[in-house]
DNA sequence: CGAATAGTGTCTGTAAGACACTATTCC
DNA sequence: GGAATAGTGTCTTACAGACACTATTCG
């Protein structure tokens, strides 16, 4: 293959227009019975003072072997890092028990001013970042409840104390929509909760996500029958709610990540 | 906002170094009661010779306004017209009745030897592509049956006719998961049949991209319970099978796209 | 004890899968 | 007529949703 050799040695990767790529992170979290997003404020040009996602563009960093590229999650998982004030020593532990998959990508021309910029979204899901502080580049970072965005079908918002910059508007609504519809099918909700949960937490988290009542009796049948979903501790809370009640069993993730059959949301069946 | 202003007027996009990004579609189509996938055979490095996926770098090009870029549709849209031989002034046409999703991006460092390379995956579903002929940079264009790529549960390849260029495995065999799984809770069969079709035409698609059978009545009983998914036209076909048969019933694509309740593969059911 | 929560048992309606049976149509 | 396909009717089983009832636990 010494063509190929000589190809790539003579391969001017300047040659092409310059394209960015970013990863913009979509970080769910359930906050004071309220579902939040993770939002910075920005410090600086374009869209100055607007909210935005935690992101970071991809780019190079020095090797052994010389300049060596970050693959995109490794972006997504820096800017979660990054932005959140959270040291990247503790980007491993970060990622403890942090749900990370890649959403969608947005490349519509003129989404970014200053040049084309090609976004590949990632959501993060988990039961308590640690508290958000300001990075590079931001005066503020904070865990914001959804429903504070004002969202409208159309994938824009409403009038709103949080205007978004770029397109973050559309892509937090896909992130939402992807959130909900997971819960439907996948053990997504345990990313939710901590490492030992009780049905009720989970009931919860379905509750707040889609914002309707569930029964609890039924909905505990459903996930225990999901073979692997979920593995009982054999503990129980060490003490039942304030207002009374008996102490409920414990559960931790299984090994599958499936939940067959689905829980279908009420308002989506019978097509 | 002059800030801003001043901030742009100043930028220069090329401080950054350089990474592309390219659209690479994954084509699926039913041949001769096969899943088939449109590759194109590579007539230049690097991994000359080998099958790859129809794809395109993202790129400016001229308008009236001075440069503009392309979305990442327009270059998903472009791949499959150029390096199918289709000429540009043909993509409406060749969009009519084709449905176009993104998959996913892939950026893993390293999965193109020239320079980094985001790949933008997107999916294609149509009816009857127009029959594929080399374009540019391409020795050979075909449907191939996505059995004889040999794909393995690794998302690699075994031995093969048709050995696969960069990571194009791992992104067809995304796609091909995608692909199944839609079938579940979508309309997307309709997508691989023409216009007017019957209930044993779809029958037909989820067979070949499941690999069972399926029982014909109690899919059909499925299908025209989930509302707004097929119209009758009240036609029949023209005549019956080769063998004999009664004719059948003629549907349209209603407005819904959603198969509600779903059809569940058997293999995944019970969790 | 009374209120609140966890968890079990049971009934009912809906729908999936299986299959028998009728209706056509080609050869 | 015989084979093949389209479409209908019905039986059985499974399960979702509803709800009554028991078991705990806190104040």
């Amino acid at each position: 293959m010494t063509n190929e050799d000589d190809f790539l040695k003579n391969y001017d990767p300047r040659a092409f227009a310059p394209v960015a790529v970013t990863a913009d992170v979509v970080a769910l979290t359930i906050r004071q019975d309220q579902l939040c997003v993770l939002l910075v404020k920005r410090a600086r040009p374009p869209f100055n003072g607007l909210w935005a996602l935690p992101g970071s563009f991809l780019r190079p960093h020095q090797t052994e072997n010389g300049e060596q590229w970050e693959s995109l999650e490794q972006a997504a998982i820096r800017a979660l890092a990054d932005k959140t004030g959270l040291s990247a020593a503790s980007v491993p532990e970060i990622l403890t028990g942090i749900h990370l998959e890649q959403l969608c990508s947005y490349g519509e021309p003129g989404r970014d001013p200053r040049m084309t910029v090609v976004s590949v979204a990632y959501m993060a899901f988990g039961p308590d970042f640690s508290e958000p502080s300001a990075g590079t580049g931001t005066s503020e970072a904070c865990w914001v409840a959804v429903s504070a965005l004002n969202l409208t079908a159309e994938r824009q918002q409403a009038a709103t104390e949080f205007p978004l910059a770029f397109d973050h508007a559309q892509i937090i609504y896909d992130g939402l929509e992807r959130a909900r519809a997971k819960l439907e099918y996948t053990g997504l909700a345990t990313a939710f909760v901590k490492e030992t949960f009780t049905l009720a937490d989970l009931r919860r988290v379905y509750e707040i996500v889609w914002d309707t009542k569930i029964h609890p009796s039924n909905f505990a049948r459903k996930l225990l029958s999901a073979r692997h979903l979920l593995v009982a501790t054999g503990e129980n809370t060490s003490r039942g709610s304030v207002a009374g009640g008996r102490r409920s069993a414990l559960y931790r993730r299984g090994a599958s990540l499936v939940l067959m059959p689905p829980i279908l949301r009420k308002e989506l069946r019978h097509g």
